[in-house]
This record gives structure tokens, sequence and C-alpha cells, in this order.
RNA sequence: UGGGGCGUGGCCAAGCGGUAAGGCGCGGGACUUUGGCUCCCGUAUUCGGAGGUUCGAAUCCUCCCGCCCCAACCA
């Protein structure tokens, strides 16, 4: 396996338990020194962040021992996956950076799959039940108490595999019978009690189409694909810790009877990642999506990999994200600060810088000639001198940030008041002269000078307390700009199992529409990233066309001032 | 009242018997034509609690407390 992007921007990547067992596995001269991972996604709904984790712990594993990584499907239930999700599932992968040594899906495997349950039968490990859902729960026992057994429990290998047989063939509706493993319905472990191996769903399935009636359930069909697949080491989440001896019974009794199966996984639990004020189940994230509460499974507010993509995240902060938060079996939640501080470091010296004006006030230079332009010199990046300069165009009248004026400036701010001076970026210094106002009191216009010796880089040394950002009104083009916020409002979106949906942020999108931006951006690819100066990081929409330019902001910059006047 | 896990600063997380790394956040300062970036400095006398072993314990032992997961023919 390989990674597609550049490594060496990813900070080290920390030792963690995992890690650990991996290199002793190897020292101990386990699968004779191989490490071959996994990561297997269901698909039926979007990758998240919590997915990219998970890819970066299983790819990551994979690539600093010199093991491979399959991308495998774990394409169970027809009744809720679909090929859109597992096509999304490679785009997300890739664009994440990792290769998977090899494709494979659960559903490769339904036959094998089947022939090792006839063979469990026939060990008598296995039998079909004819208890209806509710009769078995009633007889599975609570945690306090044990289970009774199936009167179904004692038929004989013949009956078992000749029912088995006739629900492949489809002779039985959906619920009637199951296949179970039997095992001990009286195991402490609920899971061990007589779990489950296959059950009759009457569905097309995305691959298989009608091939089969009856499907495997995720506890039968993982081990056996990590098996089939050679994986040694099969990362996942803490609420399959019970679920471990299940996954070595199938193992070890499938095993017995299939030469074929040489190597032994051993199932390894980590703890799943968390945000605040994010939800990340895909149960959730599918009702946003469904109830149209986001525009899509990639809408910028989205925890999806698709929507932090049309965000503008890169790759690499995601990928430094996840080396960040560690793994370990500690429940966790994440402060979303670290997300967005690893974006901000990403694009800090990545991203190109413009001017754009989101709440434009219109300023006009009264000693400034009419008619006359200059072109201005602008530093592209002031991070990487290699990307070089720009020129923007200056004239008599400009807009200005709104939130860049005030009336009656409190102490300490340091933009531009009835009176007072700004440097105007890359160019003058200008003073507010007068204030316009209309009938009902708003302020309309300014009315300004400048200081024709002051010009950006000269010699004059003169200097004043703030800078701010400006374009020409001539000059500018007009833009779209989607502000986002969180999604949630609650730090922990559902606490207390309520409906996550009464935490809604209501203004968690926030579309300004008359964005007066730099000439030169309005012609901007989809997916290109800029920093508009003082304000944020933000990346052209797959929307945007160059008459109608739409930009998604990816982060704001940190805000020295709003924290300043935020205490007061 | 069963079983499986987990408890180190606000959030993560190293630590594996020799006297509490690091990151984010937060607070202060320097620098600054982005109130950005960068750079300094500060932020756990203590590791869920109580006992015990030891010259020495976050690390070993005992008991206690708290939190999470498991009773789908989901994954």
């Amino acid at each position: 396996m390989s990674s597609t992007d550049s490594e060496t921007t990813d900070s080290a990547t920390p030792l963690d338990f995992i890690r650990d067992i991996v290199t002793s596995d190897i020292r101990a001269g386990k699968d004779a020194g191989r490490v071959h991972t996994r990561f297997p996604p269901e698909p039926n709904g979007y990758l998240h962040i919590g997915h990219a984790k998970s890819i970066c712990l299983n790819f990551g594993v994979a690539r600093e021992f010199g093991g491979r990584c399959n991308l495998r499907l774990d394409d169970t239930n027809p009744a809720k996956e679909d090929t859109e999700y597992v096509d999304a599932i490679q785009r997300d992968v890739r664009w994440l950076g990792f290769e998977w040594s090899a494709l494979f899906y659960a559903s490769d495997y339904f036959e094998l799959m089947y022939q090792y349950a006839e063979q469990l039968i026939r060990d008598g490990k296995a039998y079909v039940d004819s208890l209806n859902a509710d009769e078995m729960r009633e007889h599975r026992g609570t945690l306090t108490e044990p289970g009774r057994n199936s009167p179904y429990r004692d038929r004989t290998t013949e009956e078992n595999l000749d029912l088995f047989r006739r629900m492949r063939a489809g002779e039985y509706p959906d619920g009637t019978h199951v296949l179970r493993a039997r095992i001990d319905m009286a195991s402490p472990n609920i899971n061990m009690r007589d779990p489950t191996l296959y059950r009759i769903r009457h569905d097309d399935h995305h691959r298989t189409g009608n091939a089969w009636c009856i499907y495997p359930s995720y506890d039968y069909a993982h081990p056996i694909s990590d098996a089939l697949e050679g994986i040694t080491h099969s990362l996942c989440t803490l609420e399959f810790e019970d679920h471990r001896p299940l996954y070595d019974w199938c193992v070890e009794n499938v095993r017995a009877r299939a030469a074929e199966l040489t190597s032994r996984p051993r199932q390894i639990e980590f703890a799943r990642l968390n945000l605040n004020y994010t939800v990340m189940s895909k149960r959730k994230l599918l009702t946003l999506v469904e109830q149209q509460l986001v525009n899509g499974w990639d809408d910028p507010r989205m925890p999806t990999i698709a929507g932090l993509r049309r965000r503008g995240y890169t790759p690499e902060a995601i990928r430094d994200f996840c080396s960040r938060i560690g793994v370990a079996k500690k429940e966790n939640v994440i402060d979303v600060a670290l997300l967005e501080h690893t974006v901000r470091e990403d694009l800090n010296r990545r991203a190109q810088r413009a001017l754009a004006v989101l709440r434009p006030l219109k300023v006009v230079i009264e000693n400034y000639p009419e008619g006359r332009v200059e072109q201005l010199n602008a530093t592209n990046n002031p991070e990487d001198a290699s990307a070089g300069t720009r020129s923007i165009p200056f004239s008599r009248e400009l807009h200005i940030e709104r939130e860049d004026f005030m009336e009656e400036p409190p102490k300490k701010f340091f933009r531009l008041s009835p009176g007072t001076e700004v440097r105007l970026r890359y160019a003058y210094i200008l003073k507010c002269e007068r204030v316009v106002k209309d009938t009902a009191g708003a302020v309309v216009e300014l009315r300004c000078t400048y200081d024709p010796e002051s010009l950006s880089g000269s010699t004059a040394g003169r200097r004043v307390k703030g800078t701010i950002h400006w374009v020409s009104a001539t000059h500018a083009r007009d833009a779209e700009v989607r502000l986002y916020d969180r999604l949630f409002l609650s730090e922990d979106p559902g606490e207390g199992g309520r409906d996550p949906l009464v935490d809604l942020n209501p203004t968690s999108l926030e579309r300004l529409i008359s964005v007066k931006v730099e000439p030169a951006l309005a012609d901007a690819d989809a997916g290109t990233r800029f920093q508009f100066e003082r304000q944020g990081y933000f990346c052209v929409d797959p929307d945007s066309r160059p008459e109608a330019p739409v930009f998604n902001r990816t982060v704001t910059l940190k805000d020295g001032w709003a924290r300043i006047a935020g205490r007061k």
C-alpha cells in the first residue's frame, strides 16, 4: 500500500498501544512478521471524520510496518446498502491519500461463507432455529439471568441441513428461520448465547442482485472475511470488545475445516472518535440528509469527508488531526477547535491571500483624482516567497468592511472612525473625514482623504496602528460567500437521550450575496482555496460560475480583536 | 445483582518501579502593513479514592467509587 499525498507534511505519528502490539507481534515472529490490516466500512452512508481516524490507523499501520491494507465493503445487509455509497467511500479514501492493496466486498465470500456454514451444521456447531424474533428475545434471558435453549436447538444434522438449504432456496419468508451458532445459552456474555449467523432477507443486493435471500450476520461474516484475506490485525471500535470471543469462535471453528484459511486474525479494539458540537453516527447523519436539514451528504456543515472536502479542508489537515488525537481505549470527546487548528495551520502555509469585502461599506477618497487607477503590488503568501506577488487595482472609490468602521469606537479599536487613520493593506493611509447617513441614520458612505506619501513600501515610515482590507469599487467583482457555523449549538447534541435535532443551530449557514472580491478571484476553479486577509480561509464551491462565483468559508482566522472586545 | 472495558490538567495524550513528555485550549508578553503567522513565558507538588508493598509507586497488590458498552434476524 502507499500514500498518494506527500507524507512529509504530516507530523510524526506517535506510538500507541496498537502499534506497540504490532511491534511485539513482529518481534515474536507472528504471521511470519506479516502485517495486514483492512478498513471495512458498511456502504450504508458516507464516510465521516470518525472513519478518517480508522482509515489513518489501518492504512498507517500497514504503511509503517511494510504491510498491506485492504478496503473491504462490508455489504451483508442489502436493505441499507447502495452503490452510491460504495463509490463515495472509494472516492473519499483516495482523496484522504490512501490506496488499498486490494478491494473486496464481504459479498465476494457469500458462497464460501455458505459452505462453511453447512460444515458448521455438520459439525454440530450450528442449527436452524424457527423461533420468531420475539420468542428468541424471550429465550435469550437478561443481563443477569441465563437464557434458555430453543426447542429447535436439538434438530438433527440432516434436518438442519435440509432446512438451511431450503432457506437458501427461498422456500421461506423473511423471519421464519435463522441459522444460529450452538454455543452456550447460559453464557454471561450475551453475544455468546447462540448468536444468529444467517437470516432470511428477500431483498435485492446491490452487487449480488437476487442470487441470495439469506445473508450472513456481521458476527459471522467479519471474522471469515478477515481470515480469507489473511488479515493479521483486525482493528475495530470498543463496542465490539464483547464480540471478540465470538470472532475467535468463528475463526477457530471455520478454520478447523478449511485448509485455505491459514491466518488467524486478531481483533483489537480502540476508542472511536467523538467531536464536540457534532453528531457522528451514520444514522443521525442520514436523518439530517433525509429531512433536508442540510444540503446532502457533502454539505460543508457535515462532518463527512465529502462535507469537509467541500468546506475546503485538506487531506493533509485531516491526517494531521488524526495523528494528533492519538489512539487509545479511553472514551474521548475531541475539541473541534483542534480540527480547526489543523486546517488553519495547513492553509496558512499553502493558501494564496486575497482581498475580499464581505459586508461592504463604500468609501470615497476626496483627494484622489477621479478616473485614476493604480496597480498596487500585493504579496500572494507571506509564508511562501515562491508564491510571488500580484497587482490589484486601486481607485477613488473603495469598499471596506463595515465592521472596520465604528462611529463611536471603544478604546483599543485600531480601525477606522471619524477623524482617525488606518492603513489600507498594500496601499495608503486613509483618514475618515465625514460620515454620510441615510434618512434612517444608518451609515451608508464614508468621505475620506488619503496621504499620497504613504504608499505601501515607501520610505515615509509613517505608521498607524491598524491595517484594513479593501477592494476597488469600480473593479470589484460580486460574489456569494457562504459562512458556516457549527451545525449544533450543544456541545453534546442529543445529550441525555433527547432528540439531537432540537440542538440544531438555526444560523449554521449564512449566505452573503453581495460580497466584493478582487477581480482575479472570480475566475478561480472549484476547490481552489484562498485566505481572505483578516477574514479566514475560503474555498471555491462546485456551484461557482465565473459570472457568479461562490466561496465557502472553511474556517475563520483566529480573531484577537473579538477576544478583546468580547471581554467588555 | 451478569459480562466486558475505561479512569493522568478544560479537551486529548505520553508514561510500563527512580521521582508528571507533547499537542489543543487558556492567560501574559515580543514582533507585526493580516488584531493572522511566528517567537518567548505561564498553566497537574500530582495521576478517580483509600489502604498496602518498596529506600522509592501514576506505574505492583487489596478494597472502594465513577463512567461507557452488551439483552437487532444492524454493523
